[in-house]
DNA sequence: ATTAGCACTCTATATGTTAGAGTGCCAGTA
DNA sequence: TACTGGCACTCTAACATATAGAGTGCTAAT
């Protein structure tokens, strides 16, 4: 009556083991077989029976066996079940930490050591890879913006953000402008605009482009022209920073020179993993992806643990680690969350 | 009367085995016995004699021996003695590739980028790591300075360099400034030194600081304070972009774990390799460290070919290749060399 | 449903064995 | 004197073989 299964022929009894199986397998690194479980379940069953058990779990696909005498191992599938089941995270014993953390970022800091320091963080407290992307710039409010004419036809753009972050674009213009011109321009710019987000900014200009451009002077439409250019995001928002990559040498599975070497490329050219984080910046709570569940190739051996971190509730970004399958997810999740909410925290506080 | 001691000790003959055996060496990557050696050198001497010298050479540090039964390495002694005396570099045959840098440097690019091309260039000509260092900034002309008010006692200054570099500085000041005052500060910086190269700049203001600062008017006062802030040279001056560093995975010794954890993580860290490459910037031509040599331990199972590229005579920065001590010299050394010149070609000729 | 018992499988480790490569030295030769 | 052939010696890498231990799956008994 007690034991009925409880969910997909898993009954309760299964999933304990299951459960007792991947952390002691998390911890220790070598298949764990029917003996060493049933001392460490405190089940009082005789290894026989869990002998019967594991192989039920290993028809589901949960354990699987490297051969024949070598006890069981968990299989990506239930690393998820323990994680999205079994788990229960300690709700963050690191709060000295993450003080200091907080304590930390609220230096005067900009962006980018902002961000730095938060990967590093993570790297450090993890052992692992910590990643942090940059804050999205359209999300980000426009300060004040200058011109300053550099030669013929070019003209340096400065953009200011309410982060004290600067930014430099060069135009490329159509004719030269007096300095008179541009100082036009950029107060135009500043009183229509300053204290936008720069999504804001972009869909101003649209509209404006779209309602009444025929009736604009002449100035003003260049000043349109500049803008577009100056708004349209650009390559280098996505971006992110990496710490602790040399964490990752000698992990079990990752030492395999060439998976390592593979990870390795793919940090360096970025785009494969950008593309995997943008994927977790719209989703609440930390995301877990397990070996191949990201799809790509290069993240075979690997677990991503993700958050995103947001400002006035948008978010702006996604930070996490990377490492081994075989990692402590009880003690990682609970970090990468707490981390994204204290970068939240810090961010908003300068506003 | 012919075989007379050349140097050391070191006779005709022996100079000729110890280069066969380090270029054997180098491509092989396994010891050389005497009789793969005896064959190798167009000597017509027995194995037997090969021996002898074989012992001479190990006597003299130039070569030793892993196991009784396993033929000779070169020592770095005896790789020091292959670059310096034995090796005729090929004079680069290459010519192809260069001329392909050089129409891509010739692109738009600006510093940055530049440099990551070159340090791309080599790494993926060589297979090892690239490293190039940002141009030193004291060595580079000033364009044009203008300052934006950001918010009380802050201000921004904007530097523009002849290379189309910006660089941003926040600074925090003693009183507020109204835009008027900073435009007359910014005009008076233009006209006073437009043209100059950083370095100039600080010492004519330093000159002037000493000569007649009492004389001078409040507002001039100001204005040198500022710009002695402003041209003191950053620790962002020192910097280096790295590339290819995957390269250095599964490479002989390399492939030990810690050793390449070590490095990478030195790499990370930049101090101790820009400490390196500071060493090489003064010196003509190509430079080799080989193993130890270098005095950094990270740096022991490694050897660093670099060489200063320069404008106008003067030496802005440094290039080079990190490997492994095995790594083909002859090969290497002509393609830094090209490479600094190209380099330095490219750069004069945007001035 | 659980368990003890047992035969079976597989790995890791140790132990030999052997072939080959290379050395150092000695005595002979030009 | 400078070279060489010959030989005993050493060491490694590769392969074979044996053994202990861990763990399984199945079966028959409770």
């Amino acid at each position: 009556m007690a034991n009925k299964p409880a969910q997909k022929g898993l009954n309760e009894r299964a999933q304990h083991l299951l459960k007792v199986l991947v952390s002691r397998y998390i911890e220790e690194g070598q298949p764990v077989g029917s003996k060493t479980l049933a001392q460490s379940a405190n089940l009082d069953v005789s290894p026989a029976t869990i002998r019967n058990v594991m192989s039920e779990l290993e028809d589901l696909g949960f354990v699987e066996s490297p051969h024949t005498s070598a006890g069981r191992v968990p299989t990506i599938q239930g690393y998820r079940f323990f994680v999205d089941s079994l788990i229960e995270s300690q709700p963050a014993g690191h709060q000295a930490l993450f003080d200091e953390l907080q304590a930390q970022l609220e230096q005067d800091l900009n962006t980018h050591e902002l961000v730095s320091s938060v990967s590093e963080f993570l790297s450090g407290v993890t052992r692992l890879a910590g990643i942090v992307t940059l804050p999205k710039v359209q999300q980000i409010r426009l300060r004040q913006l200058e011109f300053i004419p550099l030669s013929e036809r070019r003209i340096l753009a400065i953009l200011v953000t309410s982060e004290d972050e600067v930014q430099n674009r060069i135009l490329d213009v159509h004719r030269d402008f007096t300095i008179d011109e541009l100082r036009m321009l950029s107060s135009f710019f500043n009183e229509q605009f300053s204290g936008m987000d720069v999504t804001q900014v972009r869909q101003t200009l649209l509209g404006q482009i779209r309602n009444d451009r025929d009736h604009m002077d002449r100035m003003l439409n260049v000043a349109m022209d500049m803008a577009e250019s100056l708004f349209t995001p650009q390559a280098n928002d996505e971006d992110y920073i990496l710490a602790g990559q040399s964490n990752l040498m000698g992990k079990d599975k990752l030492s395999n020179v060439d998976k390592l070497r593979m990870l390795f490329d793919a940090f360096t050219q970025k785009q494969e993993v950008l593309r995997l984080l943008d994927q977790c910046i719209n989703t609440e709570g930390v995301q877990i992806f397990i070996g191949n569940e990201s799809g790509y190739q290069i993240f075979d051996e690997c677990s991503v643990v993700t958050s995103s971190y947001s400002i006035a509730g948008k978010a702006l970004g996604v930070l996490g680690v990377i490492g081994p399958t075989r990692m402590q997810y009880d003690r990682i999740i609970p970090i990468v969350d707490v981390t994204a909410k204290v970068m939240g925290a810090v961010l908003n506080s300068r506003t």
